[in-house]
DNA sequence: AGAATAGTGTCTCTAAGACATTATCGC
DNA sequence: GCGATAATGTCTTAGAGACACTATTCT
């Protein structure tokens, strides 16, 4: 269990953090026919979040979140990108930051920096379910995936977040562009068609569907096939190597 | 000439704003067939930007870019929205910040808030150039229309935000959705297609673009013409009132 | 009438949607 | 061969693009 990358733990008193802004990374992932998010528990408070972070004061905005998805899942190199900021002057409550600070162990005063108007910048990650290595640390209860629509109910207004990432993600799906990155390196057109349709909520003919996204040129056909099953075995793809 | 509403202006140690985090919004404008951007110039220093401001404690993000869009032309109700946020941690130059000061007549000692790192919320507007009533404060030098393609030399990252500002704008032409709000509230079918192909940089056959445009069916053909030229006038339109 | 600009009709070609058909695998 | 699933073929329809044509206004 990795504990020393989180600054919160090592740094009550955000030293060499910025102020008033937090990265929120909505990190997607998929895994049988369930479109996941990765969601943290507060250490012994019982409120969920997003697995959201601090921006230090030499590190640009984007090099955090991919620091704070690193740290959570082990995985670098993947499909990150910022949707949009949160910044309704109400939308954190110090109640709540209080007791997530007292979870930690730490007991903060009144005037403490992070009790007062955080700003939220929104990411979206898509990362391959099955290589991710979940890693919790003393500030983290838990870090778990739960099925999209069954998430916990969540501090501040992260289910919004939450919310706002999907419409994005449903949005650049209608482009056909980005599906990938939810699969392994290795993967069915059933799988790719199953992926679509369980994010777009609707159904998707597999003749169409197929000849569109053979039709984009990013697809790979492996010529071997899969093996077992009382039945035609599909063909792999994997994305083309490079342009 | 308005003053009063420049928070930097009656207000340098930044009391009562957000530090290290600014709104910069893009104001687009579209006058004799060419895309306008709004740009200041902050007063004695020679430095042009785009007309920014900062965020209120008790102020939402967007509250702040209505507010500072606003005060610069005059307009509310106008499209106004936020595009991508700006946050490499040396994106500002504490020695430009300087010069800026100085030139509003204010010498900042070397820890004032306002040298240190800034994160930007980039939002783009759309409005009615004919509308406008473009306003200066005391930290103002000049605040003024340029073509698009002959914006002065910028502070900053500034030209980046723009051309940021004009690929989301371009993107959202495509959509073929949002292009009314450069106009005056009745226009001709060619006023559209021109600012079409001007932002979109495309020539557009007037036939196709013209089905496009009524096909979305939001658009209401006034019966009243056009009086004065030696030939056949246009049918004017509006957008059709609400839905 | 004729110049100039506005607006319409229509042909072609591509792409999407729906559905029928063929192919392959293991029993 | 048979059941099950994968993959392909093709018919229909909708829309984009190109371009020819008609309409209107004033000199």
């Amino acid at each position: 269990m990795l504990r020393q990358n989180d600054p919160r733990e090592i740094n009550p008193q955000g030293n060499g953090l910025l102020k008033g802004i937090a990265v929120d990374p909505v990190i997607f992932g998929f895994h049988e026919n369930q479109l996941k998010v990765l969601i943290i528990e507060h250490t012994n408070t019982g409120l969920y979040a997003l697995p959201g972070g601090y921006i230090q004061e030499n590190e640009d905005v984007d090099e955090a979140a991919e620091r704070i998805l690193t740290m959570r899942t082990g995985l670098s190199d993947v499909y990150l990108e910022q949707f949009h900021i949160f910044g309704k002057y109400n939308r954190t409550d110090p109640e709540v930051v209080k007791k997530i600070l007292i979870g930690q162990g730490f007991t903060p005063t009144d005037d403490h920096w992070s009790l007062k108007r955080f700003i939220s910048v929104g990411y979206y990650a898509l990362v391959d379910y099955t290589k991710t290595r979940l890693t919790t640390d003393l500030t983290t209860g838990s870090c778990d995936w739960y099925d999209f629509d069954a998430v916990p109910p969540l501090i501040f207004d992260h289910q919004l977040i939450i919310d706002k990432a999907l419409t994005t993600l449903r949005h650049n799906l209608d482009q056909m562009l980005i599906g990938f990155n939810l699969l392994p390196p290795i993967f069915t057109m059933v799988e790719l068609h199953t992926l679509y349709e369980t994010v777009l909520g609707k159904k998707l003919l597999p003749p169409n569907f197929q000849r569109k996204m053979l039709s984009l040129g990013i697809l790979e056909r492996i010529e071997k096939k899969k093996t077992g099953k009382a039945h035609k075995s599909p063909y792999l793809y994997r994305f083309k190597p490079s342009e």
